[in-house]
DNA sequence: GCGACAG
DNA sequence: ATCTTGTCGC
């Protein structure tokens, strides 16, 4: 009898670093960091909100679509289940693809992003393999990462504007300031480059500090943790109905 | 050894 | 990221 607390302890003892870090250079090989993407329609926002519990952490993995350029949550899909591997910097997609690829798996069969905007970097990262490059390079589907903070690269101001740049001195991620709100790091995850995945984003700015496809998943990752205790895990489901998606837009 | 360190 | 009361300011 294997229970849910014996699969875990099965992860943990399987991830390792060096494991992790071998299957990032695979991941960064097959990255494609030019322009390779079809029109944009549909593109969906990604986000993990969690919460503690008894046994460990909850994972809450949502994967939003938004038609593009309007902005209007379409779909949804969520994911619920316990986070086996713990917070690693430059190893967070190891820990949020757990929860994440299922729902993209899901949301897929109903509708097909044409872009995935992920919270975190892109090749903005030690091994140039983030969790957007992950993610994209995983369902391959053009991505993009977009960051609070800092993890990898100098800052650097150059005429057209400030990057983050690698020991090489090439641009790895575009940073966007606006008025009264925080900066934000933007790097092409998959079949992008930096100046495309800058311009897509800016172009899905609205109201907050995030663009919509992230606030949007956000708010929704973290409305069901509140509403939607499962009394088993894992469980997937549909976001919700039509007045649902309503209220996101 | 020391500092840095997405979510 | 999450936990978590009151508090400062528009």
């Amino acid at each position: 009898m294997t229970s849910p607390e014996d699969i875990c302890n099965e992860i943990k003892r399987r991830f390792t670093p060096s494991k992790a870090y071998r299957a990032q250079r695979w991941i960064a090989q097959h990255a494609v960091i030019e322009d390779m993407y079809e029109p944009v329609r549909i593109v969906a926002g990604l986000d993990v909100a969690y919460r503690r519990s008894e046994e460990g952490s909850i994972g809450y993995g949502v994967v939003a679509a938004l038609s593009y350029p309007s902005m209007k949550l379409v779909d949804c899909e969520v994911f619920i289940n316990k986070v086996c591997v713990p917070y690693i910097p430059g190893l967070l997609a190891f820990r949020e693809m757990a929860v994440l690829a299922p729902a993209l798996t899901r949301l897929s069969s109903r509708i097909k992003p044409d872009l995935l905007v992920v919270d975190g970097h892109g090749i903005a990262h030690p091994r140039r393999a983030g969790i957007a490059t992950h993610v994209g390079v995983v369902f391959d589907i053009p991505s993009i990462g977009v960051a609070k903070k800092r993890l990898y690269g100098r800052e650097v101001t150059y005429p057209d504007g400030t990057y983050l740049v690698d020991e090489n001195g090439n641009k790895i991620a575009a940073i966007i300031t606006r008025s009264g709100k925080s900066k934000i790091y933007v790097s092409p995850g998959h079949r992008l480059s930096v100046k495309t995945s800058s311009a897509l984003i800016r172009s899905m700015l609205r109201r907050g500090r995030l663009p919509e496809p992230t606030r949007v998943a956000d708010r929704i990752s973290k409305e069901i943790r509140t509403s939607l205790t499962p009394r088993s895990l894992p469980l997937h489901r549909r976001c919700g109905d039509s007045s649902f998606y309503s209220r996101f837009s």
